[in-house]
DNA sequence: AAACAGCACTCAAGATAAAGAAGTGCCAGA
DNA sequence: TCTGGCACTTCTTTATCTTGAGTGCTGTTT
């Protein structure tokens, strides 16, 4: 491993380029450590030859490497007390109760993207615990209706539904009256099973009429569970970061913000600690290699909701960490 | 007004700069006009004294002015056929008729933005003719519940509402019964009238833990009615535009994008002929100098829904206001 | 052995100059 | 009224030079 010194001599670095954007050289950080830049350079390209730090051209000076940041989060980070300011435009949103539990964590998870100019994904694996509230069908014109599907999250799902016959309304009711006897306080991804095998049996044995219905709503419930429901906060954040100067790069990342599948992904990943934090440097995410993205999960009214706060590389990483985690503790 | 060789140099010159995006010689054409070189520079410097065209410097070649676009799309301009190509994609959408009409059209705008690598801007004025066809209160825990307000459009809106005391699932479906009572079949913009004054005497004799409910509902009600339901398709296409290639530029307008109130005022606009083609070039839009809108409203099921079509102000407007009308003749 | 001062070397970035290309404007003649 | 010809302008590209901020290395000091 590395000795105090050249501990003490990345994090500065680090913590130096995350704040200036600027190679970082060896002059800078005579007074901080103490010694001459000669005895900082010979530290220097000790690192770089252990692949921690890196030039952009032969007489620059040294920027951290991708191994160098992870080094930086596994060992040399130390959490960082919330600042004031930070705390102040936090507790605002955490202490109003007017918000529902999910409301007040989207909005300060907004607050929390502003303050660090990253984007903040949150996305629910709805199908675990979640359990439906209540099914609606209502009539719209002859031939159409809107299904719509509440959870006990106080999640709302709706969906327009096109009947290539006309279904009275008495038919309707007796259709999502059944649904709702049978499919009411079951968990979300159980939903399938029991529509095709209590429910379907039982609308078989009316009008045929409803059929149609029964199946559109099918696949309606179908794409609820399967669809994880994604919210996004400071989305454009990215372009204020320096280094994304390049239109094709930023292009590159926006689209993908706009691909649900890939957005999904981000989810599979399975991390050794749920609940814990979990950073992807550079090529670990499938983002971009100059993107780092720090990953947890939040007990949300017994629904696991995956954050993904999504930012450059060079990422102010114990702040955002704090930020995270001070959130979590005041849930 | 101009001569008919102007007319036509005009016309060559914005087609050519929209196509090419470089500054248009006189050389380049001499064989379109079946004249000399010099005879087209004398034209030229013409139209630039009448403010139609610009050079980019002393010795460039022409660009549209602003004005010089204008006199194009109202004068030059020719609606064009529309090519197969985007009559099949189009077509697809439109012939499917497992899709409500609003779904249907909002997957055409989704075609077209893509087609033309403009963005798309779907807005409502939903309180004018819409109607409210059902409210649900549903319970979520003790003290939240989940507010839905479905209108006759098939349009549904929900919102979780926090109460400070306890109701139970009894008062809450008497309250709820009430409003449902006066309010389905009322026009949206009526709304707030009459929850005031005939529902809430009403609620007043009763029970009164049902006042808070019914004044979160009220707020809820009237948020839906002052928000128009935005939606948009292509948000990231102004990327692929070669003269935004400032990320500072692109920044702005897509914060824009963001910014409901902003958007929200295209709406605003009052323009000559409801449902006609309106086009804002230029500093005639507030997004930017260097953008156009093309706007025009199409009714679905009774509501007037605003389409504004963003682009660069070097724009294939004959194309793209062909593929409008195109959706409109075939709604 | 570790730290340091000194010096040669490297590279990026900015300034300046020159050459070439792509235009225009204007004039005189058909 | 149109056109060919020519001088002039500006952008673009390329090359050269300079400067400044760095590093790497070496020999000396502690």
């Amino acid at each position: 491993m590395l000795n105090n010194r050249q501990d003490e001599l990345l994090k500065l670095i680090v913590e130096e380029y995350v704040k200036n954007v600027r190679p970082v050289s060896s002059k800078s950080l005579c007074e901080s450590l103490k010694c001459s830049s000669a005895t900082i350079r010979s530290e220097m390209s000790m690192l770089e030859e252990l692949g921690l730090l890196e030039k952009t051209h032969t007489s620059s000076g040294r920027i951290p490497s991708e191994k160098g940041y992870r080094y930086y989060v596994d060992h040399l980070m130390v959490p960082k007390d919330l600042t004031g300011d930070d705390m102040l435009k936090l507790q605002t949103i955490v202490k109003n109760n007017q918000l529902i539990l999910s409301d007040s964590i989207m909005k300060s998870l907004e607050i929390i993207s502003e303050l660090t100019d990253c984007t903040i994904i949150s996305l629910g694996s709805s199908s675990n615990n979640t359990v439906v509230s209540k099914v609606e069908v209502i009539p719209i014109t002859d031939n159409s209706v809107v299904g719509i599907i509440v959870t006990d999250t106080g999640h709302v799902e709706n969906r327009n539904i096109m009947l290539n016959e006309k279904i009275s309304v008495t038919e309707i009711k007796q259709t999502v009256d059944i649904i709702n006897k049978y499919i009411v306080g079951t968990p979300l991804n159980e939903v399938n099973e029991k529509l095709e095998f209590e429910v379907k049996p039982i609308i078989g044995k009316n009008v045929t009429s409803q059929k149609k219905l029964f199946e559109m709503f099918c696949s309606f419930i179908n794409d609820v569970v399967s669809d994880s429901n994604i919210q996004m906060a400071g989305r454009n954040n990215i372009l204020k970061q320096p280094e994304f100067n390049d239109v094709s790069k930023i292009r590159n990342i926006l689209e993908k913000f706009d691909d649900r599948e890939f957005i999904k992904k981000i989810t599979d990943k399975k991390d050794n600690d749920e609940g814990d934090i979990n950073i992807y440097i550079g090529s670990e995410n499938a983002f971009d290699d100059d993107i780092s993205i720090i990953k947890t999960t939040y007990p949300i009214n017994g629904e696991n909701r995956t954050i993904a706060l999504i930012g450059p590389k060079r990422m102010e990483y114990d702040r955002v960490i704090t930020l995270l985690n001070y959130l979590r503790d005041n849930m």
